[in-house]
DNA sequence: TTGAAAGCGCTAACAG
DNA sequence: CTGTTAGCGCTTTCAA
């Protein structure tokens, strides 16, 4: 019949540049906006195009010049808040370069970043933004970098060198977030984070470039400011699902001098921990106090509006896509957006109330 | 800065064949996987290639087979978690056929979903999801699907026929919270939506083929069963910004007669209401009822936890992913996800305070 | 300014 | 089984 059913070929250079009546590269030029072109073939080229309602192919344009219009963005779950906003930055700025984005989610599964960054650079992606799951198995991000490849991390950090790497700066606020919570009387405070932890929390482990890593830092050096120390039994690592984050509450709240603080590692921890707290009919504050990372809208609706720790997960986002781009050799304003996270006090820290002085740790 | 393609030029068939000592077809066949090759030459390629550590050029096998290994998302408003988690649904189900996505967000803007069409088109992406926004402006979709394009609408529909389209099966949810909120005694009940639409509503009103025109028509059908009729002046539209959002709730608040339960479209939607309600200092449910669309865990936190309309996002996603693989020829099992909403009844819905009568309307 | 021709890396006939 | 030869749609020398 006619080539309806088969595929309506799209239009290519060929076919403008012969209703054109011109040479196919005549007609690329035009089209393309390069090298020299008479006003004469412009026009008549232009007309010929939206007549037969060419559209580039930009596959081939890549294939040709080396240089892809998409870039390649891996996060753990896109169904977190935190990254969704962060993407969102991503997106909002490297759009207006002409790049679009080719998301990967990875589950925050070690080898499901590995292959996503494999199957992104044969994708010919022009560069990778990835907020990597792990801070020591790299290979697969250092040797992306080491062909060649541009890169930038973001939230999370890595050990190897000579990464870009766009994060939040947590130290001033985690050190205020320990203060607010020594000052109010609290001693017995519990850390609950998804990140994937071999073993259990000691003092002067390696978490690795993580946000985490430095929120834990800012609540020590709060105790050591205090003259006291932090009990590294009660940091709880490993709360990625529903049940380890039910084991972690457990084993914060239902031991026999339970804590009388917790910190959320981010909003998705937050809004477990709130369950589990509610569970046992635990008030906030009068009987436990909440701190939480991420100042989503909710965390204000809450009974009692939560403390939380702000930050600006959209401009991360930005950054980092600014660092990717200046990389691929764009021009790029240079003043960097602020990066800090501060704390938000709202109603749910209160002072604990009275119980046995805790003995010093050891 | 970063080497460039000279330096680290990535391996081609060519240089696997040259390797190998073999042809480059022998050695495309063996590294692709298709064809007739020996033993010989296959173990002979494959030790070759990855010595090399030669990585296939996506680009280039799209261009020449035609077949693209990425779909085209395109969404108005990524940040919003009802699409974060239809996004991990496509995503899920498309991988797992080889497809990456490529995502496009439009902040809901028709020009901006136009020419995102056109960008993925371009990019020669194998297919279309799109969350339209418009259901009557929608001449790029058309075009798209008449070059011969496979697109999939999810989570709204638009009125030009033809389009395979995913939807959350509203009715009976809707009907159902109109029910609930009548049998509790309710007359005045408003509805928010951040849905554009041209003037105020009116009954009979053309909404589209969106998830709130059955949502709307629910409410009104329950208005029916109970022999009254809904006022249309208390659905209010186009609240998609914090301003118009406050002014929709002032309208619906601030009347003499304010109304006394209140249905949030989405969990966004929610999140103001909410913040409006708390700034009046009116207690849910005694002064107030609310009821709202998307069951996200923070929902059953506040206080007092809310009586929502969950639904199937994840499966919605999903599903219609399923739709475009079927588009594209491919195999998937043919029972499909059943998509109902159904209403979780918690405890922001109570009886509205004895108050003057309201009088039918009209 | 223009056009002819040579690829980019890969697959797909078509012969041996 | 294997190799040769064309392209896919576009950009890019290189001459004219």
């Amino acid at each position: 019949m006619t080539k309806r059913d088969q595929s309506v070929r799209e239009a290519t250079v060929a076919d403008v540049a012969r209703a054109a009546g011109v040479s196919k590269a005549q007609a690329a030029r035009a089209l393309g906006g390069y090298g020299a072109v008479s006003e004469q073939v412009l026009s008549v080229v232009i007309a010929a195009a939206d007549q037969l309602g060419y559209r580039p192919n930009q596959l081939a344009k890549s294939m040709t010049t080396g240089r892809s219009n998409s870039i390649g963005v891996v996060v753990g779950d896109i169904e977190n808040a935190h990254f969704g906003l962060a993407l969102r930055g991503i997106s909002d700025e490297v759009r207006r370069e002409g790049y679009t984005v080719v998301l990967v989610n990875t589950d925050e599964d070690l080898e499901a970043e590995a292959s996503a960054v494999q199957e992104l650079l044969q994708q010919r992606v022009a560069g990778l933004v990835v907020a990597p799951c792990s801070s020591n198995e790299t290979t697969h991000l250092e040797s992306a970098q080491a062909r060649g490849h541009a890169v930038v991390l973001f939230d999370r950090g890595i050990h190897a060198l000579d990464f870009d790497t766009v994060r939040v700066e947590f130290a001033d606020a985690a050190l205020e977030v320990g203060r607010v919570l020594l000052d109010a009387g609290h001693r017995r405070i519990g850390y609950v984070s998804s990140q994937r932890v071999g073993g259990s929390y000691e003092r002067g482990m390696d978490l690795g470039l993580s946000p985490v890593a430095d929120r834990v830092a800012g609540i020590e050096r709060a105790f050591a400011e205090a003259g006291d120390r932090w009990d590294p039994s009660l940091v709880r690592f490993n709360a990625a699902s529903d049940e380890a984050l039910a084991a972690a509450c457990a084993e914060l709240l239902d031991r026999p001098e339970p804590v009388t603080a917790v910190v959320c590692s981010d909003s998705l921890i937050a809004l477990g921990v709130l369950g589990q707290i509610k569970r046992r009919g635990l008030r906030i504050p009068e009987d436990i106090s909440v701190v939480a990372y991420d100042d989503f809208p909710w965390t204000e609706l809450v009974e009692p509006p939560l403390t939380v720790v702000a930050q600006p997960v959209y401009d991360m986002g930005r950054e980092a896509a600014r660092a990717l781009l200046r990389k691929l050799g764009h021009r790029v304003p240079a003043e960097r957006l602020p990066l800090r996270a501060h704390i938000v006090e709202r109603s749910s820290v209160g002072t604990p109330r009275a119980q046995p002085q805790p003995s010093p740790v050891r």
